[in-house]
DNA sequence: TCGGTTGGTAAGCTATGACTTACCGTAAGT
DNA sequence: ACTTACGGTAAGTCATAGCTTACCAACCGA
């Protein structure tokens, strides 16, 4: 089963808010900060967090670290709640006619 | 915006594991506590913040309280990350042309 | 080589979250 | 009515997560 830390990563809001711009353009650590309610350190370890759940890459140039959004932990987010889809909808469809039964 | 209260929801395994065992088939509280390492009053709570996730419904047989997943949370986070889905591929591709450039 | 820019790490504080036990309400069977 | 089964809630404990400031390391331009 793959890394599915991807849900805590995106639990927290302002962890959200840094993953969300970074999908408008990939950006620097500074350049997060700057437009968050929070320090740069703590920009830097939600970051650190995304990383780990495979959610952004990292891409030095020189002094300045670039991150972009990574395809394998969305992908893998995504294919654990296609999972549970059908298995919803069925849910609901049982349920909904239960309802008539009454 | 939808309810985005899904990712903290599944972000805990316990909590994750109840989620999967619904998947599975509907239960009660007590059939759900009898499979998992933590007490019935603990898998209440879960049921509590899945069910404010939008992730599972909540049917009273009697005293018994059926829960059963529910498409409405699920739909809103698969929803959420296809918005980002074609953003991460494009990225990613940016970042291999960028690579072998050098 | 030295000053400035960039960013990761350490240490510490505080809030919150997951868990426990104890308790109470409600429905069903006898 | 009494009892038993089922489950939500309250109160309290403990660990962890997110934040801050202070500090240090690395790279770059004069």
């Amino acid at each position: 089963m793959a890394n599915l830390s991807g849900f805590a990563a995106l639990a927290d809001p302002t962890r959200r808010q840094v993953f969300e711009r970074l999908a408008r353009r990939p950006s620097s650590v500074g350049e997060l900060a700057e437009g968050l309610p929070v320090s740069r350190p703590a920009v830097s370890q939600h970051l650190k967090v995304l990383k780990g759940a495979g959610l952004v890459t990292e891409e030095r140039e020189g002094t300045r670290h670039v991150y972009r959004l990574d395809p394998r932990g969305l992908g893998a987010m995504r294919s654990y709640l296609d999972r549970f889809w059908d298995r919803a909808l069925a849910a609901f469809k049982e349920a909904a006619e239960k309802e008539t039964d009454s």
